[in-house]
DNA sequence: CCCTGATTCGC
DNA sequence: GCGAATCAGG
């Protein structure tokens, strides 16, 4: 039942920029479908904070193609920073985590750091925070690096050998 | 599959 | 007026 004071708490936490599933649960008793529908009534369905803002897609720019110097571009790092925040389903711990790697001396690259001269070999999930390529010099004329190329290009081997030395070379 | 808002239409 | 079902999309 849409009380005059429900209606305010509406109102206020619709503006206030949250969607209306959020605020469904804000109110209690009630579903995102009679949210929406109570906004549209109300004719309140423009925003203050739209909850996916349009953003312009990051240009990729010389000083994020350039190679890496011992550690990332700390404007690399946070883009992808800013990428995580938009997600909502994203744990806060998770974000800490992304930009404590910032922090970290070893070389990292994600895909906006990549050039011809580094390693792509991936190491992570694809897709799952924290993925990232391997990013050290690679040989010429390779994507990867002389480890990963190693790993990446293996010679097929008698049988008798494979098991073994496959399963021992192929630990990241 | 998670989520977003928009629209329709029987109640 | 209400909101479930559905649509269209990120």
């Amino acid at each position: 039942m849409w009380t005059d004071e429900r209606v305010e708490m509406l109102k206020k936490l619709w503006s206030d920029g949250l969607s209306a599933s959020q605020v469904a649960k804000q109110l209690g008793g009630v579903t995102r479908n009679a949210v929406i529908g109570k906004v549209h009534r109300l004719g309140l369905s423009g925003r203050a904070t739209p909850s996916r803002p349009a953003r312009p897609r990051p240009q990729t720019t010389a000083r994020a193609m350039a190679p890496l110097r011992g550690r990332p571009d700390p404007l690399v790092v946070e883009r992808r920073a800013e990428e995580l925040r938009s997600e909502a389903h994203i744990e806060r711990a998770e974000i800490a985590r992304i930009e404590a790697e910032a922090l970290e001396p070893a070389q990292r690259a994600t895909v906006l750091t990549l050039t011809e001269h580094t390693c792509k070999w991936p190491i992570g999930d694809p897709g799952r925070p924290g993925f990232h390529f391997c990013g050290r010099g690679a040989d010429s004329s390779s994507p990867y690096c002389t480890e990963h190329a190693r790993l990446a290009y293996q010679p097929v081997q008698p049988r008798r050998n494979r098991d073994r030395t496959r399963k021992d070379s192929y630990a990241i």
